[in-house]
Parts: C-alpha cells; structure tokens; sequence
DNA sequence: GAACAGTGTTCTATATTATAAAACAAATGG
DNA sequence: CCATTTGTTTTATAATATAGAACACTGTTC
C-alpha cells in the first residue's frame, strides 16, 4: 500500500486546524509538521485552490475551507434520497412489473441514481450512474420544468438538442412548451424521443426546501404496454414520489 | 504559485464524488482523469488513509469519506461560538476593566480562543492559541467539572499535576474534590495557582446540545481585586455567558 | 529612527518521490 | 471454460516535491 507523501502531508496539516487553533500561521505549520516553510507553502496553496484552507483577509493566517461544508451537505444529501428512495421503488417494480428509476439533476445531464429492474420489461440502456439527457427523456423534462425561468433559460441557453430517435424534441420553442405542460399535469412523458420501442413516464421528488430533488420514472415497452395503461402508472409513481418527498421532509 | 501536482490531482478526484455519481470504480476514476490505474490506486489509498473517502463494503466502490462530515462539524461550532462571544466579552472588559478569556476544551488543556484586555490589568501569559492546564485554571476546571463521572475518570488517568505555582492543586483526591465545588457553586476559581499575583474566576458556556462548549473567565490581580470584588465579577461573566449559550441555543 | 527579528513569498538545484508500465490475481460474464 | 474486466502489487525511470537561499515586508525594540 503505497502512500503518498506529498497528499499525506496535505491531509496532516489540514488536521492541525482543531477547534482548539482554527487559524494557523505558516511558520507554526511548518514547525509542528517539521517541514521547511516553503514546502508547507505550496501544499497550502494548492489546498487553497480546491477551497480546503482558506486565508484571513487582514491576519494572513489560514483557516479551514468551506469545501468541507459544501461536501458535507453533499455527502448528506446523495444518501438520503437514495435510502429514502429505495424501498419505494421496489413496491412500484413488484406492483407493476416495470423498470422504474431514481435520476438527479447534475449540470445541463441527468443521472441515474438507482435502477430497480422489473420482470416484465428488460430496459439496457439504463445503468446507475449513466447519463441522460434533459430534453429526450421524461427524467429531464420533470428535473428541469418546475425550475425558475431565469434559471431554466441559463441552463437551455447553448444547449444541444441532439435527436435521439426520430420522436425527439429538437426545437427550443416547442420543448419550452412541452415543459409548461409538464408544470400543468405534474407528471411528463416521453414517447420513444431517447429509445425507439420505450415509453416513460416521470414525476418529480421533492426535498425538503421544496425544490425538485431527483424524478422518478417508470419505463415501459410500447409493444406491451398502452398508452392509458402508462397513465395508471403515473398514479402509481405519484404516490411514491408523495411519500418519498414526505420522508425527506417536504410539506405541501 | 507551484502547485503540487499529487495533492491537486487527489483533490480533483475528490470533486468527482458528485450528487450525481457517488460511487465510483478505480478503473472510472482513472478514465476520467485520464491518469494510470495505478496512480489512481495511490491517490485513492492515501485519501482513505485520512477518511476522504470510504470503500463500500460489498461492491468495492469509493464514496466520499465521513471526514467531511467531522471537519464541517468543527467549522460550524468553533465559528459560531467565537462570533457569538466576542461582543459580550467586550461588555464584560468595558464594564469591569480587566482581560476576560474565551477557552475550549483541546484534548487534556484548554486552548484560548479568544481574549479581550482591560484597561486596569496587563495579563501576560495567555494569548489566543496557546494552551493552559486544566488543574491549575478556573477555566480548566469549568470546562471538565461538568462532564459525566465516566468521562472524566478517563480524562484524567495518568493526568500530569505539574504543579504551577506552590498554590498549584497537585493532589487527584483534592482535585476532585475541587471540581465538586464547581458544580456545586456554578462556577470556578483559581486563586494564584496557575500564576503568582493573578486570580481568576470561570463560567461555563452551554452550546446547543447543553454541554459544556466553552468557559469564560475573568482574570485579575490579587493587589488590586479582592475576594469579594471577585464575586461580584461573577455575576456579570455568569449573565454574559447565559446570554452566549442562549444564542447558541442552549434552552435551561 | 535605525537595526533587528519576525513574517510570507519566490526562485532554483538536486535527489527523492510520484508515476505509469507490466505483470499479477481475482472476479465477472458470455 | 475461455475471455474480459476488474483491483492490486512490483519495479524502473523520469518527473516532481523538496528545502535551501535570497527576497520583500511588517512590526518591534532599543
């Protein structure tokens, strides 16, 4: 198990900043690390850079970075709506027979969080951790429509409205449309516009500012399953997503 | 401004933990980065070493580490109590004229972590950042008489009662007998036993979670405060401390 | 006010250390 | 059961972290 000298360092000196001595000058650093000054000095920089340290505007001396927050919230939030989640998922499978999926927001692609396979349908292009994109799957429209319009033009501006299969939404104007009709019904639906042959439907989970946390969606083939059949479906993913949002703390 | 390539490598590799993809392969990581397996390996094992990330169990897969957690902990707590105090300590300096201490508790001494001077009394020995034996200091004994019996019995196991000055308690017996007193009354004194001439007087500081989170002190010259001024000093560091845990959100 | 001790920073040489290739083992899957 | 893909270990080399020296700057002390 080789470890790294120069990261190990790193990670001791970010210990050295206790409750007890949150602001630290380099010298003292570098006498407690027993290391020269200028050694310690390009290790606090590059910790600087990735917001691990952070530096008193007036006194000089460092303290701890706000990185730590930010990852922490991260930590705590990914773990949660995927435990939350789960079980859920599971009972809308074994009710239904279908694949359903868990998918958050990340940049301008959703991702797949959890994937509960059902027994009727075989859906592959589907995997934890692979990307979707917004504006061919029901997944992206729920995760992006109930978003600000502010907001929501910045994410669209430049975006790529790469067709998919011959269904897909590739017009601005007309996928703004079909998200204000997203925000009408609560739920969306994507016709064979990311995979020929598959029908999805999405609803949104929300968390405990309100905000949409992640969708979840159910996919069905369209040889085996009708349209109105999808519909009852819907219902079925709206309730769990209701609960899912209730765990996580939501109140309507 | 060099940057440590290993360090930010490591760090960068970190940032790849999103909401979105929080597990991750070693053969991914290393794709993404575009950085050799068994670089990769390193880095990974170096930053596991220090609680950066976590391994699942199962799958073998990384996470972020719980550290995030622990040091974002500590970023709230010492941030808040210190902004927290520091307009009531200055109260209390304006009011009485001499140096009252913000301390916490590091390991076995305490740490000064904030300090007001006053106009009438020069104290010299205490700085921010440096360290005081709990034995020896009405602030020491604040900050561990409260604690339960269990707890303290192992914080003071093969405790070292370097004796101060000759007014130093040097005895275990006595000194538990001392942090009784403590309880008791609500507060501590030390009377020249950390310093020849300097008398001192602490309160505790209740965080949120109703422990002990801080003690407050207030020191003086024997020459020139009496015992009995030293009482009435109490008063006034007792309400200002109450006032500091009450906006830490300590409720009675 | 001048000398001084302290600070953080930049630059540079060299020698240590991170790096990636290869070889290995262990698990996965068709 | 072979073929892939996985994570890990080992090893050589070359790139990189390291600390020394020199720098500029602040504040203290006499």
């Amino acid at each position: 198990m080789p470890i790294i000298q120069a990261l190990d360092r790193a990670l001791k000196i970010v210990d050295l900043f206790t409750e007890a001595t949150p602001l630290l000058k380099i010298t003292e650093i570098s006498e407690r690390m027993g290391l020269h000054k200028s050694t310690v000095h390009s290790l606090l920089k590059t910790l600087q850079l990735h917001g691990y340290i952070d530096q008193d505007a007036d006194s000089g001396k460092y303290r701890l970075g706000l990185t730590y927050l930010v990852k922490s919230g991260l930590l705590l939030g990914s773990m949660d709506i995927r435990t939350a989640a789960l079980p859920y998922l599971k009972k809308v499978s074994s009710q239904t027979g279908q694949t359903v999926h868990l998918v958050i927001l990340d940049g301008r692609e959703g991702v797949y969080i959890e994937k509960v396979e059902g027994e009727l349908a075989a859906i592959r292009y589907s995997r934890i951790g692979r990307r979707v994109p917004l504006h061919s799957s029901a997944v992206g429209k729920v995760l992006i429509a109930f978003r600000e319009q502010e907001a929501l033009v910045k994410l669209l501006s430049g975006y790529d409205f790469t067709a998919q299969t011959k269904y897909t939404i590739t017009d601005y104007a007309l996928f703004l449309n079909e998200l204000a009709k997203v925000r009408s019904r609560g739920y969306a639906v994507d016709d064979q516009e990311n995979e020929l042959g598959v029908r999805c439907a999405a609803v949104p989970v929300r968390g405990y500012g309100g905000g949409v946390a992640a969708a979840i969606s159910i996919s069905t083939m369209v040889v085996s399953v009708s349209e109105e059949e999808l519909e009852g479906y819907v219902r079925i993913i709206q309730s769990a997503a209701d609960e899912i949002s209730s765990d996580l703390g939501f109140r309507s």
